[in-house]
DNA sequence: CAATAAACTTAAGCATGCTTAAGTATATTA
DNA sequence: TAATATACTTAAGCATGCTTAAGTTTATTG
């Protein structure tokens, strides 16, 4: 049984129900408690006492040994913290020019401390958008998660076609970086002119210069086919 | 003697220095324990408790049944963080055209949770203001308080004078939205046209537009002559 | 100047969220 | 299917920052 009462939505709350909707994205399993310690760096004890207090608000159905399903309401509270987290990332590039690999990290603090209140004017002065600069959907303020258009990665694409990208996996910021010393945005035109059978290297063009990208490099990129 | 280890500067001990700096700044007096915990709505023994951990920390001087001092150290720390949150003020204001009411409590958490890197960031966008829209100095990085000029408060200013607001205490935020209301801003004309001896009330007029305030009110206000 | 009031501190305790160490369940494999 | 490895949970403990209750010091006043 709990030892404690359990009331407030936290901090740390707050993150264990953003990991574990992202890590339910592509299953309909139940998330494991390691999978979620990994991620979060932190302990399978800590997560598992977390599963517990969780499940007492009614924010995730947790099962011993079994794992752990967010609930609607649970939900909910990861999708609006994510959407201000793709808020604040999205007025901070807009308004203070940082770029690709500047914002993550901020919003990951901002996105807990922040007013309905002045979330709501972020949005408006934004012009309520969709999509953030990485290209992941902003959920709505009632929760609905804007459809991507059907994006196929660039380790998957075919040679010799030309592609926008449209969305970028920015969890690394080295990466980041590097595309934006590259000179690579949202929605530039990509052609995917090779890819080397040894490695799975990619040779694109992009504002008609040449670039190689290693395959680890090309997962970071999704695109859509130009002429749609 | 201490219970435990105390390591980090954590949101709490900014509040701590903040207030203490706050509450010394007319004064070379230490500052008691009970006099913060009103101001930050906590028990005296809890700060109590904090002053032991921010003396072992060398923030502060703090010797039993006297009150606090702070150090240089706690100095830095407490002006940074009052830097944070007027930087913070300035740029909400500017970009999202919030008003004077609706900046403090935004601040208030904002100011904990922000990476120098993207506080100067916000400093350069604002081209290094020295004062924020309540007319009071911004710290510089280097902590150095940029010097106000000389106010009087609106309650001890002369009558039959016109002046211009240079600083606004905007600790209550209904007053703030009044003012707001109004359309009283920092820089403002107000010529001071009578004060009634039965409680102080001030008769001004400002756009033309005569008002009576409250002493209490009044003294939210400070002013520098017109004509300097 | 002693009694008392006010101010302040200490002690014990609790909520949160983590850790390490030990214990239990599930999965694997011989 | 029993032994063993892996995965997961529980228990004990600690750091932070608060509370209430009890104890101590300083200030006040008759």
């Amino acid at each position: 049984m709990l030892k404690f009462i359990v009331t407030m939505i936290t901090i740390s709350k707050e993150d264990y129900l953003k990991e574990i909707y992202a890590l339910s994205l592509f299953t309909d399993e139940p998330v494991s408690t390691s999978k979620i310690a990994e991620k979060l760096n932190i302990t399978n004890a800590a997560t598992s006492d977390m599963a517990k207090k969780l499940s007492a608000l009614d924010l995730l159905s947790y099962e011993k040994y079994k794992g752990v399903k967010l609930t609607e309401k649970g939900r909910t509270i990861a999708l609006n913290t994510i959407r201000r987290h793709r808020l604040w990332e999205t007025f901070l590039i807009k308004t203070l020019g940082l770029n690709w690999g500047e914002v993550h990290d901020e919003a990951e603090v901002l996105e807990h401390q922040t007013s309905e209140f002045l979330m709501d004017r972020i949005d408006q002065f934004l012009n309520f958008p969709e999509f953030d600069p990485h290209g992941d959907p902003i959920p709505t303020k009632e929760g609905l998660m804007p459809v991507l258009p059907e994006v196929v990665c660039l380790t998957e694409a075919e040679i010799g076609k030309t592609y926008i990208i449209q969305k970028v996996d920015h969890d690394n910021k080295e990466v980041m970086d590097y595309f934006t010393k590259l000179g690579i945005e949202l929605y530039s035109e990509i052609a995917l002119e090779d890819r080397m059978k040894f490695d799975n290297s990619v040779f694109v063009s992009i504002n008609n210069i040449r670039h190689t990208f290693s395959q680890q490099v090309a997962s970071k990129l999704f695109v859509v086919n130009k002429n749609i």
